[in-house]
DNA sequence: CCATTGACAGACCGACTAGTCTGTGAGTTA
DNA sequence: TAACTCACAGACTAGTCGGTCTGTCAATGG
């Protein structure tokens, strides 16, 4: 039976989980502080490691938890689509509109954890794999659903224009955020754009 | 008139750059230990920061001196072949040879670097922006020569060009560094070889 | 030869970190 | 209502960090 502790402790969880994706999207995960968490919060640490055993998996649960689903409600609009194609080339279009250009700014939450944590912690860089094959398998399935319904060119391989599609997303997003100007990824996708309507029927 | 102790100081000061450098592209800017580096060559704190006022000045000498050096190395004779394309095409192609493995598995210094200190040290911000706006600018020139050559096609922007070609190679060192698989960097490329090999005359 | 310089040595410091431990008191159960 | 559980409080610890400071001694210049 759930009672109303129980959900006063969900309640809690959640609360630090907010304030350290928060926090760790804004500084990386090595400068994130557990105590300026908790002071920004006003939660005691005996509350902290209560809910999380380390720092450590505090990290994962954002990663995993947070960062994941952002990426997911991201991309899945435009790989349901109809015109997966059409979807994507308008996402990279519009990107330079309202709240996109704040996560221009800071980057890709994913990538950044990644460069950060991957070469000195096994865990983050499973999961941050996971993560990635994820979106490369579904944007391949995506683009083969394309052209089956023939809004995407056949000369083409779709696991090729899938990859050559992600690599441009990282690249432009961690080159837009290290010149702090969002316009600039417009500047570092067109070519990907410019392509990607070449390749739509 | 240069002494002896100068060029002794010289040296010690070099010993210090190279192992920083390594260190500080194994495990990034912030988990790289000042105290660390030293007990590994053997050399006193004093001596350390005679030479360096702060590990941030040590991390700018290491970006502007050794990072950025080394960039240039890899990128100069492609940019100056004189078919810079067909150069550049090669370059991908043979991206998992010998050494270039053991620099993706790494990931690309700079960008290493760029992503972890960026939204936190103006310092590294700018210095790294200068290093791109460069690699940018001489990569430009470089394909501009190709088309006024006619090794590439004219129908093509040179600087939309370079900017794929920057994003994708950065997209694709970042996944790649994270699968920790040097082999998935030529699937990540593979997309922008087959188009620039389109563009190629 | 003697005064000075500067490359270096290493003990030391304060700040800060992740994590521990002992309580405490409200909510839950028997 | 009495026993108990558990979400939470916060002082505390051990260790690491970047950085300082005083001292030493060989190379240097007059």
């Amino acid at each position: 039976m759930t009672t109303h502790r129980d959900l006063q402790a969900e309640v809690t969880r959640e609360k630090i989980m907010t304030a350290a994706a928060e926090e760790i999207y804004r500084v990386g995960f090595q400068a994130a502080s557990v105590g300026v968490i908790l002071r920004k919060l006003g939660i005691s640490k005996g509350c902290f490691y209560h809910h999380f055993p380390t720092k450590q998996e505090l990290g994962y649960a954002v990663l995993e938890e947070s960062f994941a689903k952002l990426q997911a409600e991201i991309w899945e609009p435009a790989l349901r689509s109809e015109d997966p194609l059409r979807a994507i080339i308008e996402m990279f279009s519009k990107a330079d509109k309202k709240l996109d250009c704040e996560r221009i700014k800071h980057g890709c939450p994913i990538n950044n954890l990644a460069q950060e944590m991957s070469p000195i912690d096994e865990g983050f860089r499973k999961r941050v794999e996971k993560i990635y094959r994820n979106w490369r398998k579904h944007l391949t399935q995506a683009l083969l659903r394309a052209q089956k319904e023939q809004t995407m060119s056949d000369d083409v391989d779709a696991n090729e224009v899938a990859t050559l599609i992600m690599a441009v997303t990282q690249g432009a997003i961690g080159i837009a955020k290290n010149a702090q100007k969002p316009k600039i990824f417009k500047d570092f996708t067109r070519g990907l754009v410019n392509y990607l309507e070449h390749i739509h029927t």
